[in-house]
DNA sequence: GGGATAATTCACTGACTGTTGAATTACTTG
DNA sequence: CAAGTAATTCAACAGTCAGTGAATTATCCC
């Protein structure tokens, strides 16, 4: 058995060489474990570890697990003018295939994890519920609603809300098959036409 | 002061005097706090505090959480194939309708609790998201998809399951308004043609 | 280069969790 | 009515969690 070349490399105290950024590999390693475990499943133990570092590096740089959930997933990583340009850029007569497709596209790929660690939050974490009523709703739904001239857009928004998160629970959540396993094609004139009927279609 | 007549009673010990069903009582307050904060979130000691007896009863009766769990939300508290009836009994041309109709009214009353339960802890819990499959899914909406005759039932149950989901999730877990209070002959008439056409329509 | 400062790990604490065994009381059966 | 049994509470335990403070090491500035 020789000195210290075992798998754990049984990392030396002290300040590290530079040029690693824990800060961001923290937030990093945040989002992935809150998106696989919620708020209260997820522990600042196995952040840390996914992220190479000690826990308490989380303290340290965030103040704690809350600050560390506010940093990565309520302090929204994405530009919402540009969701909102994405989805009505092509008028108000393909908004539901734009939503369809940009919000999968965008789930499927890297900034997927923050959603997903939002509708697993919401369960339990209060400000997570509000980051996504805001968000999703008072931002996103609500502003293309709005650019539609259709009467009732509170109600309009609300009814495309309960279709996406439907979706994003099905397909990241619970993988619900065949919707989990599905390509933007397939989803896209499956569902867009339902959204499009809640923006600009007769709804009662 | 008096000798003891405070709010909190201060419950003698021993076996208390007939009459009262501790273990229905554990049932019904565990619906309901797991309704509240999913089966982590929930607390052995919260859930018999609303029952009104000692922690050491969960124990006593259902060998632990777990199986209390699985006794109040895993053990689905109603008849399958009444609700099936109910979706299916006006015909193919009538499910939109009748599924809307059937799921709010029922999450509205009593069984809701369950349901909220069964969703808010799919994000922790592997059983709860199997029952939610299997009953959802596997049971209700392939039964009510295969009835219509129409191609891909597979993926139409599930598209129908998306929307469900979503519509529980805004209505009872986050409380996006206005669906949240929405009455029902509001919501039928708006998401009722959205799971007529998963059914039986045009999905691509 | 040397002192100040920042970053990192380690060992620990206090709070809360589900669970257990003993003690206590009511009901049940002869 | 007496003995046995079932139900209930209480106190305590082991495990896990987030957070804290001291010790240790690299970097930065002069």
């Amino acid at each position: 058995m020789t000195t210290s070349n075992d798998a754990t490399p049984a990392r030396r105290r002290g300040r590290r060489p530079a040029g690693e950024d824990t800060r961001t590999a923290l937030v990093a390693a945040a989002r992935a474990v809150f998106a696989e475990s919620g708020y209260d499943g997820a522990t600042v133990r196995a952040i840390a570890a996914k992220a190479g570092v000690d826990a308490a590096m989380v303290n340290h740089w965030f103040g704690g697990k809350e600050g560390l959930f506010a940093q990565a997933i309520l302090n929204v990583p994405f530009d919402i003018r540009e969701v909102i340009e994405a989805v009505t850029r092509d008028g108000p007569h393909n908004m539901g295939e734009n939503i369809v497709r940009t919000f999968v596209t965008r789930w499927d790929g890297a900034g997927g994890e923050f959603f997903v660690a939002l509708i697993r939050s919401v369960t339990t974490h209060p400000e997570a519920l509000h980051t996504l009523k805001s968000v999703l709703i008072n931002r996103i739904f609500s502003t293309v609603a709005e650019a539609t001239g259709s009467d009732q857009p509170g109600l309009r928004a609300s009814l495309c809300a309960t279709q996406i998160i439907g979706l994003g629970m099905a397909r990241y959540v619970a993988g619900l098959e065949p919707v989990a396993s599905a390509d933007v094609e397939t989803l896209v004139p499956a569902i867009a036409p339902t959204l499009q009927r809640y923006l600009t279609g007769d709804i009662g």
